[in-house]
DNA sequence: TAATCAGTGATTGTATACGATCCAGCACAC
DNA sequence: GTGTGCTGGATCGTATACAATCACTGATTA
């Protein structure tokens, strides 16, 4: 039983950061409900502390937990799933100018290295681990331009971007990641405040066109479903 | 004693939202210590409910809890403050924009009453309360604008922005608030977009020019907290 | 056959109990 | 007098126990 790997984390934070993970790479899907009992058994933890991680993925976004009924992996709606697109749009252009006016030459090198396990993760097929990374990617240009405060807050843009993009993307397996990520480095990379802001604005709107968001009716994957509210 | 004063929310739900007001009003100042117990006998809960909502204060900013020492109401660092107030005014321009291209005229009733509400906390002295109703105005304007998941990260902000203040305000008494909220209601009334996003730009760069934001040594009460990392 | 209702098992919500850690005060040595 | 090590009490972290709630099954009836 994997339990602390990390030393400095209480059990609850990695109960946490496990179940983020396997929330973004799409192992856990929208929907899936997540019984205490079970990550009990799985973590080998009273449930104290799987409450705990629970109700942190809650904050998140990540969960929906649901009075008497358990916790589920969060369903986005189309609103929220838009509104999660705009606001990535209103911080992502800033935070990439502040990343380009503030970037170390081995700042670059890690976003390199990065961008490989990405396309590593990809030509195995792994579209999950891909998507995954590709979000630390975003994450790190923020962590480059030193802003905790929106870094946080775009964690949680983040993580309902994975979920949204499992909701709403249209096709399946093709995560055409094309050269944006590249083109971001560069740009800070060569300290262009102006066309690393353009170029993260362009690519969000690229990802964004690439989502379904039009009203629909079905989708559920039960009546079931579809009635719970 | 009074729990559960609103039907729908959780126990450790309302003890957040009792402890959230009592911080935002500066009844609780940074730095002080919340003791588990002495909050259970306040609340008449146990520390299983208490500890859920210290938690769920962490992750607003409002505490720190340290492992085996307790929880705390934060301390902002200068490069926390500052980064709030960056934020503020990178999002909120925006949602008053938004706000004013979808307001009704309820909306400016119900902000018109809040702005009453707001002078008379002043005239009466009470100046934590008129602080957490500027807050709360702030955060109507986001409700008007109907875009939650920015409402959820400005409330965040706005939290913090307390703790900010009560930091390092420069005039401890006088709030001038000025009729910079009185401009943004007329702009966001006659849905002129572009004056209620200027407005509120000003606004947040009249308040944090009222911030004493300089690098500084001392300001500790002691030399623990100074070395408290 | 379809609908309703009661009972039962499963699951979550809350309280309590126990063990671990930390801090303050005091004794003691230097 | 100052610094160091020990001990008791306070406080927190985690596990367990019990209560409340919900969902499902199956019997009953129209």
């Amino acid at each position: 039983m994997p339990i602390m790997t990390e030393s400095k984390m209480s059990a609850a934070d990695e109960i946490a950061k496990q179940l983020t993970e396997a929330i973004h790479e799409h192992r856990l899907q929208p929907g899936a409900k997540l019984r205490e009992d079970e990550i009990c058994d799985i973590f080998g933890v009273s449930r104290t502390l799987v409450r705990q991680a629970l109700r942190s993925l809650e904050f998140e976004g990540l969960l929906t937990i649901q009075k008497n009924r358990g916790a589920f992996v969060a369903k986005p709606s189309l609103k929220e799933a838009r509104e999660v697109f705009q606001a990535r749009s209103l911080i992502e252009p800033s935070i990439a100018r502040m990343a380009a006016e503030r970037s170390k030459s081995e700042d670059i090198q890690e976003l390199e290295k990065h961008i490989k396990r990405e396309h590593a993760a990809l030509d195995q097929g792994e579209a999950g681990l891909a998507l995954k990374l590709s979000g630390d990617f975003h994450l790190k240009i923020a962590e480059i331009a030193d802003q905790e405060t929106l870094e946080q807050f775009l964690r949680q843009l983040i993580s309902r971007s994975s979920l949204v993009i499992a909701l709403y993307w249209r096709r399946r397996n093709a995560l055409c990641e094309s050269n944006a990520h590249h083109d971001l480095i560069t740009a800070i990379g060569e300290r262009d405040a102006d066309s690393a802001e353009e170029f993260m604005k362009s690519h969000l709107l690229d990802i964004y066109s690439q989502l379904d968001l039009q009203e629909r009716d079905g989708g559920f994957t039960s009546l079931r479903d579809a009635l719970r509210q």
